[in-house]
DNA sequence: GTGATTAGATAGTGATACTCTCCAATATTA
DNA sequence: TAATATTGGAGAGTATCACTATCTAATCAC
């Protein structure tokens, strides 16, 4: 397969196949000689996660550049690599200083609550602490109680993901990575779907709303 | 207040404060002469806001304003103003074509599947139709068993969050608009802690996975 | 009255994701 | 075999975006 048949089963114009060549997303084809390659159809799976990551995920070409790079060479570690991959995804957050005793206090209170671990290390930390501040800037603090019952629920879906993790360490690697990522979108608009179906059951006017937080 | 002060408790330079003026994302202070005016506390909450928005929850200067626009000036009805600003958010999908019987099918299946209504005309279809589509395309397509567990449970938060929705009119479109928005990057982060707590409480390493979907 | 500040307008910047153009070498086709 | 098309590779160009900087005339604060 050539480039241009790459492309045209990717749907994608050659120019940008050319250009995730380039910036290392696609590996390269076979040279056959100076002026040819062969493509094959690894290299259009490879074109569909790019386009995948950086279409409804809405990454950058760094980004997944990184997030390629956990899946091609994987650590020995899947708690790190997963650690790793979740610092790749945005929102970017730039790391704390040494000398804070405590950086992420929103983030440490939520976790105890919630019951679970507290690794100021872990990129999602550092994310949940600047989602927490800036709803809290924007005036719609989050409750306790909403935390728990948001907690809850994600907590059991995070639990379902990880049962069906596939036995192969380099599937499992691949399915955790992209599972976080891919599955994100997914999971926004259901939410959004979620919430236009249950205000048109109600048939909610905006004068016909029940009691506040 | 004027502008010099304005923007050092927004924590913001002058030049941006003026620059979210221009764009309209920001209303004028009342002028004082030809060249002064002063700002008050909506200003400043409104900056919070509007850092809150174009930062974690990632939104561009457009959609943001779009946002605001339509908690400014809500119509007379919660569930059109839901449906418009999901189609503020991003990810931004093109409409379908007006000749396609079934521009949505993914999306369609899957409302189906979770007993809810299925109106084309709803950003969020699009955007879930894009969003499977993707996680197809990847080659981790979502089982309809996964299906049904993230929609229940999304169901729920759903829920709770429209049951709490406060009951002036004026409150409840910026609760429901800003809460969809802003509440966003908080699940998403909950959930990667959450995959990571549990593979940190199973102690995964690469070779002792469970079994596949 | 003198130096700082402001509104408002215009222009510049740096990053990003392509997209275009060009070239010599090679492949395809008539 | 000759004419035409395609390719790899490299470089430059483009469009968008979110600021950021500069400038000017007017006004403020001391």
């Amino acid at each position: 397969m050539r480039i241009s048949a790459l492309a045209d089963e990717a749907g994608l114009p050659v120019a940008t196949v050319k250009f995730y060549l380039r910036e290392g997303l696609l590996h390269p084809g076979v040279a056959t000689s100076a002026t040819q390659a062969t493509y094959d159809a690894s290299h259009l799976r490879r074109l569909r996660v790019i386009r995948a990551l950086t279409g409804p995920v809405g990454l950058t070409v760094q980004q997944t550049r990184a997030i390629l790079g956990l899946i091609d060479h994987p650590g020995d570690d899947l708690y790190a690599t997963l650690g790793r991959a979740v610092g790749s995804l945005p929102p970017a957050t730039s790391p704390a200083s040494d000398d804070d005793p405590d950086p992420y206090p929103r983030a440490r209170a939520a976790l105890a609550a919630l019951g679970q671990v507290y690794d100021p290390n872990f990129a999602a930390v550092a994310q949940l602490e600047a989602a927490l501040e800036a709803v809290e800037a924007a005036g719609m603090p989050i409750s306790d109680d909403r935390l728990l019952e948001y907690g809850r629920h994600v907590r059991d879906i995070a639990a379902y993901d990880l049962e069906r993790m596939p036995p192969d360490p380099n599937s499992a690697v691949e399915y955790t990575v992209l599972g976080t990522a891919l599955y994100e979108p997914v999971l926004l608009a259901l939410r959004r779907l979620a919430h236009q179906d249950i205000a048109a059951r109600r048939d909610l006017g905006p004068g016909t709303a029940s009691a506040g937080e």
